[in-house]
DNA sequence: ACATTAAGTGATT
DNA sequence: AATCACTTAATGT
């Protein structure tokens, strides 16, 4: 496997080894539910292709999106939550077909004393989750919907490394826990403004998004 | 041609 | 910003 030359820049060689020894490989499918909600984490992943979309779900079942993972990256709720083994607080669903890497929780003591590079990556992780959602409790708690839609736009484009993305505004409007109509008339306006195309199951980016 | 699903819009709260 | 009610447009069978 070439887990050696995906992480050679960030991972010391006994942790290269170590993770090739311990860890798991583990493939799926676009669409495969990861980890639900409850659910006890027993595996730390490592996302090695591919892309998984982490989520929160209310009472009433509607979706909150929290964050994607891309490769080289792995969960920064799962770090919160293995340390003292809690149930999952949200969800994980494979966005694309991926692959990971799966590492026994019961090593983060050793690794996390024993090599640097894991501790760093693991408090980097979390850093910069923790960061990410401060910043959008911001935008919901200054209920600005429609920054909250053109951040959700341009994560999207780079998410997928295009500016024409595949998505309906009903798609949308459930990720970012909205009706469809306002959806609709929020794009409608960025239309009016160039900010962007719409077609039927597309959006074109434009430039000055 | 018809049914279904996505998107646009005015009016109301 | 949400909901309703309705229209229009695109797509599938």
């Amino acid at each position: 496997m070439n887990i050696t030359e995906q992480f050679r820049d960030y991972f010391e060689p006994g942790l290269i080894e170590a993770l090739e020894q311990k860890s798991v490989f583990h493939s799926a499918a676009a669409g495969d539910t990861l980890m639900e909600i409850g659910q006890t984490i027993r595996l730390i992943p490592i996302l090695l292709s591919g892309s998984l979309k982490v989520s929160r779900t209310d009472e009433e079942g509607r979706e909150l999106l929290l964050y994607y993972i891309n490769p080289g990256e792995s969960c920064a709720m799962t770090f919160t939550c293995c340390m003292q083994q809690y149930p999952s607080e949200v969800k994980a669903v494979a966005e694309e077909d991926s692959e990971l890497l799966l590492v026994p929780i019961t090593l983060m003591d050793e690794w996390m004393a024993t090599f640097n590079t894991w501790k760093s990556y693991v408090m980097k992780t979390i850093r910069g989750r923790f960061i990410e959602l401060l910043k959008t409790i911001d935008q919901i708690a200054f209920q600005k919907l429609d920054e909250r839609l053109v951040h959700y736009l341009k994560e999207k484009s780079r998410a997928t490394a295009s500016t024409l993305l595949h998505i309906s505004h009903e798609h949308i409007a459930q990720e970012l826990a909205t009706s469809r109509v306002v959806i609709s008339r929020l794009l409608k306006k960025l239309e009016n403004e160039k900010k962007l195309l719409l077609y039927r199951n597309q959006i074109k980016l434009l430039r000055e998004l």
